[in-house]
DNA sequence: TGAAAATGATAGTAATACTATTATATTTGC
DNA sequence: GCAAATATAATAGTATTACTATCATTTTCA
């Protein structure tokens, strides 16, 4: 996808996780099977013991990487976030035209993921598919200002602002540039999950795709 | 709000509960509760135990009427959902420009709801503040299809195709009407949750409202 | 090579998400 | 007004979850 990237750590709040699993061979196979459980059996059921037996290693292992479920979903978004936010910042960067630059962001923030073997361990792909389906139960609880104060959502805020930018950029008399590009974004994940489970409430499908939709509302709206 | 509707029966899919809440006391009263003390504590740290304790009411006779949490959800998703579908249905019904009417619609589904004394024993302000919170974990979960399958999600479907037919009335042509209604929607709820929690990626604020950013989305998108 | 760090194994706890059984109220139909 | 039916309450029990704590073993690296 994007070679220049191929050295690059992606860089995760470091408050969100005990120990760093980039550390250590243990902490990639925590994210990289972690994702592959999720997947497969979906974050509610999801348990560090299962992940364990997964990895053929102890639960109390896993607990000295991440103090819960939940922290590891955090991370496992804001490394997504992350992973996306450079994809974004390299494939704009040198065009001029801002109209085609919001539109190639936009490409980037909807388009079904193909497989990227920048970051060995991570496959982006089903990644993709676990921010589809669980990423809101990140930030939909009773501690999200909390988490919030100690800079969990930095990341995923960061790119809402670079979309902004753009936005503003085209017509900077637009009111709404910050609404707009959330909605972009939310909007991107929910047509994906409306596509796979709830067909008759979307136009997306084969042909039609979030970002057909997305770049016609958001280019319409900027006119 | 809409006095014509205080006798009427909001239906919910009956394969939902075991047990109407609606034909007992004790059912009315763990709607009620279960409203309020989900708002309290937030869905995750809710349980039948503490709803139990907080009704005087056994813990095993709330499992009488729903099978578990979750179908609490759907159950409260679905009725919130049933009542804004009225409120727009009553609202739109005698609108004859389509301009006027969906845009009614678009009021309808974002804003913020004000106290209802329709259905006594539901707050549904309080609901709203559920709904925005809490609504995704319903539909987000391994068991979608099959549930949907089942017609747990039929009512929500119902209002999302109601908003598509109001964009098609104006614009016939528009290719992503479908999208359009399930974004105005979802995207409504998003912008309340982040005007509470993200002030810094969403232009809603007291001034502002959701209803200025996706009425003024929306008709310039179908212009 | 020896100390420190990382990992593994085991045990334990309080809470969760239920099911099952039996006892007690309450409703209702005659 | 009373018996039968129904609803609710009380209690107990189970497997699992989401951890914490302790100690043993292995790996690292100075």
């Amino acid at each position: 996808m994007i070679e220049l990237l191929s050295n690059l750590k992606i860089s995760v709040p470091d408050k969100i996780f005990i120990k760093d699993p980039e550390s250590s061979k243990l902490g990639k196979r925590i994210i990289e099977y972690s994702i592959l459980l999720i997947d497969e059996i979906g974050f509610d059921s999801f348990t560090f013991k299962k992940l364990g037996q997964k990895i053929g290693s102890n639960e109390s292992s896993i607990y000295r990487y991440f103090e819960s479920k939940h922290k590891l979903l955090l991370y496992l978004s804001s490394w997504y976030w992350a992973w996306l936010e450079y994809q974004l910042v390299f494939a704009t960067h040198n065009v001029s035209d801002a109209n085609e630059k919001l539109d190639k962001a936009i490409e980037i923030v909807t388009r079904t993921i193909e497989k990227d073997s920048n970051f060995s361990h991570i496959d982006e792909v089903v990644l993709n598919r676990i921010i589809i389906n669980e990423n809101s139960k990140s930030y939909l609880t009773k501690e999200v200002d909390l988490e919030n104060k100690e800079g969990y959502f930095v990341i995923y805020k960061r790119l809402i602002n670079r979309m902004k930018d753009m936005i503003l950029q085209i017509n900077p008399k637009y009111s709404y540039a910050l609404s707009l590009a959330s909605t972009i974004v939310e909007s991107a994940l929910h047509q994906h999950f409306l596509k796979e489970h709830f067909q008759s409430i979307t136009n997306c499908n084969d042909e039609i795709t979030p970002y057909n939709f997305l770049s016609h509302l958001t280019l319409n709206t900027l006119r």
